[in-house]
Parts: C-alpha cells; sequence; structure tokens
RNA sequence: GGGGAAGUAGAUCAGUUGGUUAGAUCGCCAUCUUGACAUGGUGGAGGCCAAGGGUUCGAGUCCCUUCUUCCCCA
C-alpha cells in the first residue's frame, strides 16, 4: 500500500467496515477448526450451550469472551485448539414457549398431542434455534463450527440413553414414590437444586389439637395450616421435657375428626414455636423422612394441579391459598385458633417461572449420587481439577460431601424422552437402548414407553463427551478430551460443572476439562442484576452495533477481576473504544513512516528509547502471558492497555519521531522503523485474542503481513530486557516531566521553546548525559546545557530536582521569588518528610539485617536521592534568599 | 444456623508469593488543534486503603474482633 493510500485511512476506527468481512475471512479461511490429525499439543473447550431459545445477553457476551480469548492465545501460541459450540434444547424454557404461542391460538399441548406438539417444537427450534449462534459470531467468537451440536441431535442423544440404561443397570437409577418438588405452574417435578429460595412474609399459627384422653389440648406451631388436613401424627423432641410425658398419646386431628399419634423424633426444634409440631408427610420433605421413620400413612391433600383433593373432603377443588383461609376461619371458629404472628419464613420457587413450588410425594426417577460423588469429589480434592479462583473449590467440594438424590424425570414433553418401556402383559420394566419390539420376558409387543423426560441438565452433564461423538470411539474423542478449561459462571457449578465431573468420571473413566473457570454476574451499572423484569438489561449486540465487538469485550475483559461480578457502565465501553481508536492511530502513524520498510532484523546498534521500549515490551509479554496462565484476563488486558498507551504511544512513539522524520540520517530512520515495527506487531498478537477484528483490521496494513494475525505465533521475550536502559529512561522522563510541571504552573505556552541548565555530576550515568536531547524534544527545550554540580547557579531562574539532576529554568520574565520560594519550600517539606520515613527505616537494626538485601539496597539509593534533593533545594532556597 | 464475597480518590474498580512513594478509567480544574489520534496531548487537585486489635524490621496485602452490603447453602 502506497504512502498516499495510507494517509487516506480514516483517523476514526470504524469498527463497522471490517468486523463481518473480517469474520467471514477467517470463517472461510477455516481458522477456526482444530485438525484432529495434526500434530502438537491440544486445547479444547466446550462451550457452555446457551438456551437454543435464548437471546445473546451480557452474561454470554462475557463467558464466551473470555473463552475467546483463551481459544485465540492458546491457538497462537501453537496448540491445535478445538472450541466445540452448540445449543442446549432447555426442555421447560422451551417448551413454555411454544406454549405461550399456541396459547395465542388458543390451543394447549394437549389440543395437538405429543407427537404434532412436538414438531411444533421442533419448527420452532429451527427457526429461532440458530440465532444466538449467529450473535456470537458478531462477538468475534472462534468456534470450530465444524463441530456444533445440540443437546437433542442424534449423536447427542444416543449418548443419553447409553447412559441412562448403562446407570439403570448399575442400579443407579431407580423409579420411586418420593416427596419431590413439584412446579404447579410448570405441571413437572424439580430437582432440589431447581428450586429457590426466597424468604417470604408469612404468618405462624397456634392450633389446638384436643387430647383423644381427657379433655386436655396441646398446640402446634405452623406456617402452612391447610396442610393440617394431611396430617398423620405430631411430633415432639425426646429430649423435651415438656412433652415427654405425652408421647405415645393421641390426639384428634381438627376439622377432619382423625386421631393421630404423638410421636418423638429428633428433627424437632424444641426452640421452634411451641416445640410441637405437626407431621405431614405427604406434603413437606422433612415430614416425609419423619414418616418414613416412623411408619406414618402418607395423606395426600394437594394435587399437582395445586388444587386440593378429594383427601381434604369439605375443602376439596380449593386452591391451596383459598384452602389455607377457609382452614384458619374454621379453626378461628372453632376456638381452636390460638394466636397469629408474623413470621419470615424460606418458601421453594420454581427457577423457571418463579411460582411456588409444592413439595408432593410422586412417582419420579432418580440418579444415586453418593457412589458417583466419590471420584469426583477425589479429582478435585487431588487437584486434577481445578477451580478458578480457588474458593470455589469449597462450594463444589461441600454440595458433594453433602449431595442427594437426583430427580431426573420431569412431565414434559420437549427432551429426552426416558428409554424405559413397560409391558402392559406382564408387568416388566424395560430399559432398553434400542427402541424394544417385544418384551424380553413374555414375547408381548404391547409396550408403553414412560411417557416422561429427562432433565435438560441430564444431557447437559455429558456435554464434554457427547460433543465428541461418544459412544463411538472417534478420533476427536481420542484426541480431544480430556478438554483444556471449562469457563461458566458461579450459578451453574451444581447444575452442570458438578454433573459433568460425576458423569465424565463414570462413562470416560477420566475428568472432563482441567481448570474451571469461573465468571461473576455482568450486573447493571447501579450494581442490581439485569432482569427481564426490570428491564434494565443491556442487549449485547446494540453496543456492538454503536462501540464494536472489540470494545464491548475489551470493555467485559478489563472489568473482570476472578470471581467477583462486574458492573455494566456505557462510559467503560466508550473507553475501550476509544482505546481501539488509540492503537488504530498508532498503527496509522507507523504505517505512514514504514512505506519504504519490510520486516527483518532488530538493527545491531539502538538508541536508549530503543533499548528502553523493547525491554519494557518484554516486560508485558511475560506479564500478559503470565496474567492468561493464571486465568486472570482482566490483569492481563488492563497490563496490555497500559503499556500500549503510556509507554508505547505516549513516549515511544513521541521519542522516535525525528527519527521516522529523517532528521538524524536515513540509518537512523531505518533503525526506528524495526524497532516501532517489531514493538507494534508484537503489541498487536498480544493484544489479538482481546480485540481481535481492530488488530487484524491492521495486520492487513502491515508491510509483509502474513495471511491472518490469527495464526502469527504468540511474542515470547529474547533476552531484551535492560534494567540499565530502563533505569536511564526513567530518570529522563522524571526531568522531562519535571520541566513539563514548571511549563504548565507557569502557564508557558506548549509552543514557546525554552532554555534549561541542568547540574549534574560527571558521575551521573551516561546514558541520561548522552541523551538529553529527549528532554529537549518532549519538554519543549531549545537550548540545553550541562554544567557541573560545582558551578554557580543563574539567579533569576526557576529550579527543580528530579533523579538527583537540578534544573533551571532561566525564565527571568516568569520569576516571582516569593512564589518560587513557597514552592521551593512546599517541595522541601516533602522530601524532608520522606526522608525522615527513609532514615527512619534504615536506622532500624532489623530492617538492615532482616529486609531483603535488594530492598535495602534500595532504600538506601533513595535515601542519597532524596538527601541530595534536599541540599540542593536548601541551597536555592538560600540563593534566593539572599 | 453454616460458608463465601465485598467495603481503597467524587463515581466505578485494580492492586496474588507482605517491601509503595497506593494505581487506572470516568468525572473535575487548567492548558493546548505541536506533521497518528480532541474517541487526543500536557499538567493538576483529590485517598489516616470500613473500624479496632494482633503478627512482622515492614501490612491495603496475613491473623482475630466489630460494623455495613451482597451471594450461596440448610
Amino acid at each position: 500500500m502506497g504512502k498516499e493510500a495510507l494517509r487516506q485511512l480514516p483517523s476514526v476506527y470504524d469498527p463497522h467496515e471490517v468486523e463481518g468481512n473480517i469474520y467471514a475471512f477467517w470463517e472461510k479461511g477455516g481458522f477456526f477448526h482444530g485438525d484432529v490429525s495434526a500434530p502438537g499439543e491440544v486445547f479444547t473447550v466446550v462451550i457452555p450451550p446457551p438456551n437454543v431459545t435464548g437471546e445473546l445477553h451480557m452474561g454470554h457476551a462475557l463467558n464466551n469472551t473470555l473463552q475467546d480469548i483463551l481459544v485465540r492465545w492458546r491457538r497462537m501460541q501453537g496448540y491445535v485448539t478445538s472450541w466445540i459450540p452448540g445449543t442446549d434444547h432447555a426442555g421447560i424454557a422451551t417448551q413454555i414457549k411454544v406454549e405461550a404461542d399456541l396459547r395465542k391460538e388458543g390451543l394447549t399441548r394437549h389440543d395437538l398431542g405429543r407427537e404434532e406438539f412436538l414438531k411444533r417444537v421442533w419448527e420452532w427450534k429451527e427457526k429461532y434455534g440458530g440465532r444466538i449462534i449467529h450473535q456470537l459470531r458478531r462477538l468475534g467468537a472462534s468456534c470450530d463450527w465444524e463441530r456444533e451440536r445440540f443437546t437433542l441431535d442424534e449423536g447427542c442423544s444416543r449418548a443419553v440413553r447409553e447412559v441412562f440404561v448403562d446407570l439403570y443397570n448399575k442400579g443407579l437409577i431407580y423409579q420411586g414414590d418420593y416427596i419431590t418438588n413439584w412446579c404447579c405452574e410448570c405441571n413437572t417435578a424439580l430437582s432440589d437444586i431447581e428450586v429457590e429460595h426466597n424468604d417470604v412474609e408469612g404468618k405462624l399459627y397456634h392450633i389446638k389439637y384436643p387430647m383423644v384422653e381427657g379433655d386436655g389440648w396441646i398446640v402446634v406451631a405452623t406456617t402452612r395450616p391447610e396442610t393440617m388436613l394431611g396430617d398423620t401424627a405430631v411430633a415432639v423432641n425426646p429430649d423435651d421435657e415438656r412433652y415427654r410425658h405425652l408421647v405415645g398419646e393421641q390426639v384428634i386431628l381438627p376439622l377432619m375428626d382423625r386421631p393421630i399419634p404423638i410421636i418423638a423424633d429428633d428433627f424437632v426444634d424444641p426452640e421452634f414455636g411451641t416445640g410441637m409440631v405437626k407431621v405431614t408427610p405427604a406434603h413437606d420433605p422433612n415430614d416425609f423422612d419423619m414418616g418414613q421413620r416412623h411408619g406414618l400413612d402418607q395423606i395426600k391433600v394437594i394435587g399437582p394441579d395445586g388444587k386440593m383433593t378429594e383427601e381434604a373432603g369439605p375443602y376439596a377443588g380449593l386452591a391451596v391459598l383459598e384452602c389455607r383461609r377457609r382452614v384458619v376461619e374454621d379453626l378461628d371458629k372453632a376456638g381452636l385458633l390460638l394466636k397469629v404472628e408474623d413470621h419470615l419464613h424460606a418458601v421453594g420457587h420454581c427457577y423457571r417461572c418463579h411460582s411456588m413450588v409444592e413439595p408432593l410425594v410422586s412417582r419420579q426417577w432418580f440418579v444415586k449420587m453418593k457412589p458417583l460423588a466419590g471420584p469426583a469429589i477425589a479429582a478435585v480434592v487431588d487437584g486434577r481439577i481445578r477451580f478458578v479462583p480457588e474458593r470455589f473449590t469449597k462450594t463444589y467440594l461441600n454440595w458433594m460431601e453433602n449431595i442427594r438424590d437426583w430427580c431426573i424425570s420431569r412431565q414434559l414433553w420437549w427432551g429426552h424422552r426416558i428409554p424405559v418401556w413397560y409391558c402392559q402383559s406382564c408387568g416388566e420394566t424395560i430399559a432398553a437402548k434400542e427402541d424394544p419390539e417385544e418384551c424380553p420376558k413374555c414375547g408381548s409387543r404391547d409396550l408403553v414407553q414412560d411417557p416422561d423426560v429427562l432433565d435438560t441438565w441430564f444431557s447437559s452433564a455429558l456435554w464434554p463427551f457427547s460433543t465428541l461423538g461418544w459412544p463411538e470411539e472417534t478420533p476427536e474423542l481420542a484426541r480431544f478430551y480430556p478438554t483444556s478449561v471449562l469457563v461458566t459462571g458461579f450459578d451453574i457449578i451444581f447444575f452442570w460443572v458438578a454433573r459433568m465431573i460425576l458423569m465424565g468420571l463414570e462413562f470416560m473413566g477420566d475428568i472432563p476439562f482441567h481448570h474451571v473457570i469461573i465468571h461473576g454476574l455482568v450486573r447493571a451499572a447501579d450494581g442490581r442484576k439485569m432482569s427481564k423484569s426490570l428491564g434494565n438489561g443491556v442487549d449485547p449486540l446494540e453496543v456492538v452495533d454503536e462501540y464494536g465487538a472489540d470494545a464491548l469485550r475489551y470493555t467485559l475483559t478489563t472489568g473482570v477481576a476472578p470471581g467477583n461480578d462486574l458492573r455494566y457502565q456505557p462510559e467503560k465501553v466508550e473507553a475501550s473504544r476509544n482505546f481501539a481508536n488509540k492503537v488504530w492511530n498508532a498503527a496509522r502513524f507507523a504505517l505512514m513512516n514504514l512505506d519504504d520498510f519490510l520486516p527483518g532484523e532488530l538493527p545491531a546498534e539502538l538508541t536508549l528509547a530503543d533499548r528502553w521500549i523493547l525491554s519494557r515490551y518484554e516486560r508485558v509479554v511475560a506479564e500478559v502471558t503470565r496474567q492468561l496462565e493464571r486465568f486472570d484476563l482482566g490483569e492481563a488486558a488492563r497490563a496490555l492497555y497500559d503499556f500500549i498507551w503510556s509507554e508505547l504511544c505516549d513516549w515511544y512513539i513521541e521519542l522516535v519521531k525525528p527519527r521516522l522524520y529523517g532528521k538524524e540520517g536515513e540509518k537512523a530512520r531505518k533503525g526506528a522503523q524495526a524497532v516501532l515495527y517489531h514493538v507494534l506487531a508484537g503489541s498487536l498478537k498480544l493484544l489479538h485474542p482481546f480485540m481481535p477484528f481492530l488488530t487484524e483490521a491492521i495486520w492487513q496494513y502491515l508491510p509483509g503481513a502474513s495471511q491472518t494475525i490469527m495464526l502469527e505465533s504468540w511474542p515470547v521475550p529474547e533476552g531484551l530486557e535492560d534494567a540499565e536502559g530502563e533505569a536511564a529512561m526513567a530518570a529522563i522522563m522524571e526531568v522531562i516531566r519535571a520541566i513539563r510541571n514548571i511549563r504548565g504552573e507557569k502557564n508557558v505556552p506548549p509552543g514557546k521553546k525554552i532554555s534549561a541548565i541542568l547540574f549534574m555530576d560527571a558521575g551521573e550515568s551516561p546514558l541520561i548525559r548522552e541523551n538529553l536531547a529527549y528532554v529537549q524534544l518532549l519538554a519543549g527545550v531549545e537550548s540545553l546545557e550541562q554544567r557541573p554540580k560545582a558551578a554557580a547557579r543563574p539567579s533569576k531562574a526557576i529550579a527543580a530536582v528530579a533523579a538527583g539532576i537540578e534544573i533551571y529554568l532561566p525564565l527571568a520574565d516568569l520569576v516571582d521569588l516569593e512564589e518560587e520560594k513557597r514552592r521551593l519550600g512546599k517541595e522541601l517539606d516533602q522530601a524532608r518528610e520522606e526522608l525522615a520515613r527513609s532514615q527512619g527505616k534504615l536506622a532500624n537494626e532489623n530492617f538492615i539485617s532482616k529486609a531483603p538485601p535488594a530492598v535495602v539496597e534500595k532504600e538506601r539509593a533513595r535515601y542519597s536521592e532524596l538527601q541530595q534533593k534536599i541540599e540542593a533545594l536548601t541551597a536555592r532556597l538560600a540563593e534566593i534568599e539572599e
């Protein structure tokens, strides 16, 4: 590209012009695909499959940006990389959506029938299901699209059957009548973790239960009086002296006129209410357990529709809350309601529809978890799987160690149908991988399949190997399993992460991933959760439209501190957009000066500025790599930002301008080009995982550029670190800042050149002395003189001390002696304070003997520099006084 | 009740083997269109790092207690 064309590159980076084309270019180039037969180390990630019905939200944007950064980084490092995308069929969520559509037509799923309904869901999925996957492309996600999967596709479905039947045959899946959480809205059972407990303002009702013998009565306290209709006992704590004598007696259950026993059970908390509780085994999980221990009847008074059953006698047909009102009223009339207190208690709600959950006894399928949990605990305890940040290990282990059986059947239609058939002739139960034709026991063909489907999370638990072709022994499975990292939010550690670990170990005999990277939530600017009901959600695609994908990615990444939530603030996106523009312009500047350049070796002779920027660059290479290795992507991004903006743009580019403009000869120009190119190209590579579009767009303009920056090799330090160069440059920068500071304070116009006299001794680093031209260049100094410290100071001048160098600016007309005295006095005070602190440290025997020598040495140097500074300032003040 | 996170400049947040002279972004003040960038440059103001104790030569960083906010589990 010629110089003129480059000059016409717009001075403002426009992401819209490039993003779509670049993504298409990458995809067409096949750069995202991990070749299963390629040699080398492998880096595999499976995407947390978004709900197929979903729209991309900020949580997805964050989650997928983080994955993409890791994937792009490892790809550049030469790993054979495959990031496997896909979607989740999301049983309840999807079914609810399609049912809602049907309702608009005045239909229910039952009107259509199972088969017809499923057809509708598939149609719906085909129509909208791809949406979220395409939205990921807008973000720049470098997924291995050839390997895209869906939890309900043929392969994943086979895996589900395989696992179910295998667990069934091992006796780890069983069917039984147990109390489970029932959502009356979704009309299905839920697992324990699908229930969210929220505190609700309720009442605590104290109710009299008359004794069968005599005319005494007892008092029980309950938050759910309507369940008393199904009471089959009253319980007290066996150690409770107050009631010990009553155990074994009977009371009359009011309203139902049924005698029930008083039992003793450790579960009862003597402190709660009256210390006597009613026991309803069919409608409370704790009472259910108690009922099992004491052989109590279960009387189901609430039905799956949320209405009272025939067992509830006169209350049959009432909704639960209505029934509660009536029961309380009737108890009150009968003089059995002693008192009602306000009471805050946790009530279970469905995690999908947020309606109240009813604990009900029903026939469901369960996975026996204890035997599976052992290995899953071991894998984390012994460090084969690591959580990042580590604290989530505790969350995981705590849950795993107290794990309960998993209710996996759902009374839905959309999902993996339970592969169990019942023989209508002989009653045999058949679990089979292939649909059976006839009963293996009696040969009857009259088989009926279990109507229920499996919990969606059952199939997602298999995701790390089902996506790779399991149960087939595919080359992909052999090459890419176990996956490398899993990136996900803390909210699904139990739902998903834990279960993948269980299943991976059970069926692959190996962990599903080595690292679990946990990130937080993206919150609204005010710190609240983004939610549909609050209407405070921000659509990531609108942000991409406005600012570009890179700006959104960078905002999310720099906002991340491991495991913590982050707030989405529009100003931060602006900052990221500005950064992108800064990089664009730095590149534009470089390109304008690289038109006659082709990449090659670094020059043999380096200037101080070159040595400094190369050294700083290598440090940032090491730092970014180190932070990526420890999965702190936020720190990596921030380090890079600071380097590019402050050191590369603010300092190096300014320093290198005269050489690039040819003011110091052709050789100097060539050298500057080589160093600038080296650092710029390297910085772009470092930045690429974070801002893929921008860096690719620039890459395409660089002289001698390869096909794509995506496949460039990740920078590594090449031994260019240079402590001496950094120190000299730091001193010069300090001098420049000191002069700029004075200029600013004295309102010297930037265009006005001034002169400066530096008092420094021959002992100063020659590197500094030889490079004072930088001071002239960047501090607006025209004539610069060096004089020995022994020389006389000019009288009419403004003074400062930086890096042990005394700076005098003879700005005669601007010198106000009184003001100068104040200024110097203030600086002197500050220096003295610091000196005192330093002196304190050095006077401390313990510090000298116990602190590392390097720290002591540093403190000594600081001390003597401060001393010098004070001397100089004092001398200057004395001069003024005269 | 158990576990965890957070409390640092006006706002939002960084700060990981304890060595700091506590940083960034936005905002604020001043100033400047100097041949990459005003989505910019330069300079500046602004913090007893929640409170109290302890360990240490040295604590924003480790330990304990208290207060406040949030999350998970029972």
